[in-house]
DNA sequence: TAAAACTGATCAAACGTTTGAATGATAATT
DNA sequence: AATTATCATTCAAACGTTTGATCAGTTTTA
């Protein structure tokens, strides 16, 4: 049975428009090229407005940068609509999945932003994104907890290592697009396949 | 049971000492900041080299960059010894977890260098990181259709899905290990357990 | 002694940031 | 009601620094 859901994820918008427009243009820049693959000029040019403007409102090209990862990651953080649903263990996985699926379908640049940290981490990688990151693991080691007590799932396993699977599994596809856009059908009109064929796998590896 | 292989992965070693030197002092800069994040003046510096030996040698930072990446995707696309031994399919895939483990310790640097690519590519994705990735996905895809024919796995199951949920299972445990380090235990010690969890989730997702 | 390896100095271009002036709207003063 | 002052915003220009690359000259090697 597939879990309908509404997942709620506003966008950020200043009130400013020229720091909106700076913050918009930047974004597909930063997630193509990274922090130091693009110039000023170039952020400036994109945004149609002054380069100056970039220290004035952010104090400069780092500062731009970390606006635009506070923004990008606040969508990722938002855990809580999944936490508080009164589903079991194995839906909440679910609900985890089919969130982040449908985060990375709304938001092509969340995942490089989050995997260019990872590699090539700049000053936002301590304050933004390691929390970000540590939030959801830790919110899916919680839900592993719960189907332990329940005696749902399986207690040889370790914790640790069966939601990184999970998480891996999902995170992966879309980080390989790229590569094997030729070998692989990554249209989004297969998401609901791969997410029953996650689900099928996992489900049958911690299940009792 | 484990199958015990021995995986040999010898590193190039130029001919020249100012040419190796530039290349070792260099995998570990540009894993760690990217192409763009590391000038010439630091990779000879750190090489303790002259400047102009990188364009002397490699025809400039990209030819050095190149040079790196190609020598690290040479060990990545080695697949023979795994595709010519004679073990079942089942076994094949943990070979593949196996060597991924392996050459991830051995080279700390090379899955930095391989997600980079994936999310900030430069000229040499196409050329180099892109060639060696569809490399490993077809074996994957080439091994499962192995395991069908042999009526071993089942047959409802979307072959590209299958093994990037494995692939994906064994590369994002170590690609998270910087933000998860204080709540993941990713000591190579375990790497035994993470490999025989990995497979125990898999197998019984794929077997008949 | 010819070729290869290497050096220090130098180059133009690009970098991120800062400047001081100009703009227009709002608030305070007369 | 008219004038002045203050403010945030925007701009073109220039700042000093760093960038990657080059080149003439020197040393080393064969």
């Amino acid at each position: 049975m597939i879990i309908e859901i509404l997942l709620v994820e506003e966008i950020f918008v200043a009130d400013n428009d020229c720091r909106k427009n700076l913050i918009v243009a930047a974004v597909p820049l930063f997630a193509a090229k990274g922090l130091n693959g693009v110039s000023v000029r170039e952020l400036a040019s994109a945004a149609g407005v002054n380069l100056s403007m970039i220290s004035y409102y952010f104090g400069g090209k780092e500062g731009l940068y970390a606006a635009v990862l506070t923004e990008q990651f606040a969508i990722l953080g938002k855990l809580e609509e999944i936490e508080q649903m009164e589903v079991d263990t194995l839906q909440k996985f679910e609900l985890y999945v089919r969130a982040t699926v449908s985060r990375y379908r709304r938001n092509p640049y969340l995942l490089r932003f989050y995997t260019s940290e990872l590699t090539n981490p700049t000053a936002c990688f301590e304050t933004i994104i390691k929390p970000a990151i540590k939030r959801v693991v830790q919110m899916l080691l919680d839900t592993f907890a719960d189907g332990l007590s329940d005696r749902k799932f399986r207690d040889d396993l370790n914790p640790t290592d069966t939601v990184l699977a999970l998480a891996g599994m999902i995170n992966f596809y879309f980080l390989l697009e790229p590569a094997t856009a030729e070998l692989v059908d990554h249209a989004p009109e297969r998401d609901e396949q791969l997410i029953r064929h996650i689900m099928d796998i996992f489900t049958r590896g911690v299940l009792r």
